[in-house]
DNA sequence: GCTCTATATTGACGACTTTCGATTCAACCC
DNA sequence: GGGTTGAATCGAAAGTCGTCAATATAGAGC
């Protein structure tokens, strides 16, 4: 949803311009979904691992809730554009989306930072 | 609360390793005050002004809620950190906070792009 | 086919959010 | 002082969110 195509790249930050009521509805659907801790740590372990990809098997155990609470999670990442998710047999493996990291990363670049990239 | 200091600079993205418990929960705080619509318009409306603040009797108008809800989505954007807002006489004036903004794109970096900088 | 394991979905409950109208507080001006 | 205007706070209604236990679905292997 967000990042997916080269237009996201060159949509200007917040600081360039007011957004219009439906950009932000947009990016605060993605950022909404950033505004959770378990959600961020999912993320963040999906992130940071070599690789790329992180079976659920091994998210689940890592929090002290639910696994129908992490699948719910793990859904609404998905949802914002954040991961993506593949089966394969009968586990499931989530991979950031680096490019709508990289696109709201740019959203939030502030003006004076915006001249250096 | 963010980018307030030297620190929150120095801090390793989401991709670089896997958050805390307490990382997370900061910045979920911080991420949350950006998943509304009109949070994030006020915020852009207020980084995008020339000058770089805006009057709160500028910003009301602007929006089709009341002036409560107005009031009550800055007091939660300079709670994040994300503004701070001045009294001057009459009136208040809110600006936004750059190393904050700045800070937040840093954590959202994905490790491809982390090496650049 | 049946069984077992991994993940997703459903339905429900309490907690939190967004919003409003009414009120209060702060500062100016007469 | 009293009146006016700008902004914040209060209290309540409606909606949304995070979580769980229970159930369903998907696939592997016998």
């Amino acid at each position: 949803m967000l990042g997916q195509d080269a237009d996201d790249f060159c949509r200007p930050g917040l600081s360039a311009a007011p957004l219009g009521e439906d950009r932000a509805g947009e990016l605060a659907r993605v950022f909404k979904a950033l505004g959770d801790p378990v959600r961020l740590r999912l993320l963040s372990l999906i992130a940071s691992r070599q690789g790329g990809e992180v079976c659920v098997c091994e998210l689940t155990p890592a929090f002290e809730v639910s696994q129908p609470t992490i699948s719910h999670h793990l859904k609404l990442l998905r949802q914002a554009g954040l991961i993506d998710g593949e089966r394969r047999g009968t586990w499931v493996y989530y991979r950031v989306l680096p490019e709508a990291l990289e696109g709201l990363a740019a959203v939030l670049r502030p003006r004076a930072a915006e001249a250096e990239a």
